[in-house]
DNA sequence: GACCAGGCACATC
DNA sequence: GATGTGCATGGT
């Protein structure tokens, strides 16, 4: 059997970056919020969007109920796509009360398959905002996977340029000890990577994976 | 000013 | 089933 690459990633990684302490957050419930607010976001701007909803006293399942859909998306504003985040945030927070009467106590008691189904049904919540919300405020062992993960992936050429969300998932669910805390500092350390090294036009002349097959494409 | 950021739904072919 | 488009602020 050849040696685990995806392992070997994740501790050279490690010694690089060192621990990242994901998810930002105080409250499972403020990380289920981050996770639909950073959807294609910088995360400098979701902070200014939950710091806004804090101060303004609205950061919570009952306030989030209770506040009108316009006024939400004022507060998170500088998120950016904040009207249709508003919405999302409106369409999670109707089915956590629909479901689980708004208490985390409930919705925890679900089974992992059974939450990322019923997650993926919400207008607004795809794969990797509904894995975000499964591995960082409820501490499932799922995998999370998003552009960053895609672009080194392909660039490394651990997988074939183009696949899809569940192959790239698969790739390191397959290949790592279903550990949720390892599958949440992968992630993080992948991100990192991602932003100061693996970025869309960068050349990676100091990537601490050079050592490894190495493509790249603007593509990815 | 261009480019990018921890996506997703929907339209169209 | 693949590909294109709208959504939007803020940092580099």
């Amino acid at each position: 059997m050849q040696n685990n690459k995806i392992m070997e990633i994740y501790q050279l990684l490690l010694d690089r970056f060192g621990q990242q302490h994901w998810w930002p957050g105080e409250s499972e419930f403020e990380i289920m919020v981050g996770a639909i607010l950073t959807q294609n976001t910088n995360w400098g701007n979701v902070e200014k969007a939950i710091n806004n909803l804090k101060n303004a006293n609205r950061l919570s399942p009952e306030s989030l109920l209770k506040i009108q859909t316009a006024e939400l998306a004022e507060l998170i504003k500088p998120a950016g796509y904040y009207n249709i985040k508003a919405k999302r945030l409106k369409n999670f927070i109707n089915w956590f009360f629909g479901q689980y009467n708004g208490k985390l106590e409930y919705l925890e008691r679900v089974g992992t398959d059974t939450l990322r189904e019923e997650l993926l049904s919400i207008k607004g919540v795809g794969a990797e905002t509904a894995d975000s919300i499964l591995l960082y405020a409820l501490a499932r062992n799922v995998f999370v996977v998003d552009t960053y993960t895609a672009r080194i992936a392909a660039r490394h050429q651990l997988i074939e340029p183009g696949a899809d969300y569940e192959e790239l998932q698969y790739l390191f669910e397959s290949r790592l000890s279903s550990d949720t805390k390892l599958f949440n500092e992968y992630h993080a350390l992948l991100v990192k990577l991602g932003k100061d090294y693996c970025k869309p036009k960068a050349r990676c002349s100091n990537c601490p994976l050079k050592h490894l097959p190495y493509k790249l494409t603007f593509e990815y």
